[in-house]
DNA sequence: ATGATTGCAAATGATTTGCATCATA
DNA sequence: TATGATGCAAATCATTTGCAATCAT
């Protein structure tokens, strides 16, 4: 389901080919946000690169955050319970779920859903965002 | 597809059937939220209601959309291109149509789109939220 | 009078920005 | 040494909160 975790030679290679430079902050930070992070914020990030990077910049975290997602390697998530936003490396199509117990959030594969609109032909759909809400069972 | 509007009688009664105190000031801002407002923001309502009830402080705006989402008289839609939240008085099940063009909302009621989520029995779905985008042609 | 509601201004939290410093080609 | 990247602090934006003044009962 995530993608492999990615080697920092990886990561150099991903960010030079989407025209970014490849400092060493900027690695650090893909490091955490492309393979082991599971829709952290930005703060997350900032927390994760402080024990792993110290003098790394909030400021820094978040303009290599958005860097990231103009390049598309990053997507934005907004989750209605929340102010801040949460970074997604999945860049493929896919949906999600919110346990609004847990405040979980889970990458739903877009095959498992079927969805199909009727809209009147006036209205082109682009692009889709589903989120399920509700609580998960053991 | 748009509620009728509600007279301003009708509003102070919704608002004492949900155990709100139908203060000027809250009638005023059900009558625009409630009634002729489209997925306003709450700087949106502030502007309308200066100018048809000077003196309503931005806070009693903040306040009482608040009050009106807690009692479900009101949702809350978080788009992905704004910061700012907009409120929908349509509380019955719908989707949106976001056009990415004009920034324009619409409305699209749930039985326009077949929706069937096959997940794990483990995902006990509660509710959906489908943000449809991308441009209305004429 | 009493308690609820309001307005104002200050506080908050997330994010952005200006700018001087620093690193690297 | 020129260009871009970084760190810091201040700025911004949306929203919330504290509190004193005001309103309705």
């Amino acid at each position: 389901m995530r993608a492999s975790c990615l080697t920092p030679q990886e990561i150099e290679q991903a960010l030079k080919q989407s025209g970014i430079n490849p400092t060493a902050q900027r690695i650090a930070i893909c490091r955490y946000v492309l393979c082991e992070a599971d829709h952290p914020t930005a703060e997350e990030v900032k927390h994760w690169v402080d024990q792993n990077f110290p003098k790394l910049s909030l400021a820094t975290v978040y303009n290599t955050l958005k860097i990231l997602v103009e390049v598309g390697l990053l997507h934005e998530v907004r989750l209605p319970n929340s102010d801040s936003v949460r970074y997604d490396h999945n860049v493929e199509p896919h949906h999600h779920f919110l346990d609004d117990r847990t405040g979980e959030l889970v990458d739903i594969p877009a095959d498992q859903v079927k969805l199909e609109p009727k809209l009147g032909q006036q209205f082109q759909v682009d692009s889709v965002q589903l989120l399920l809400r509700g609580r998960r069972v053991s």
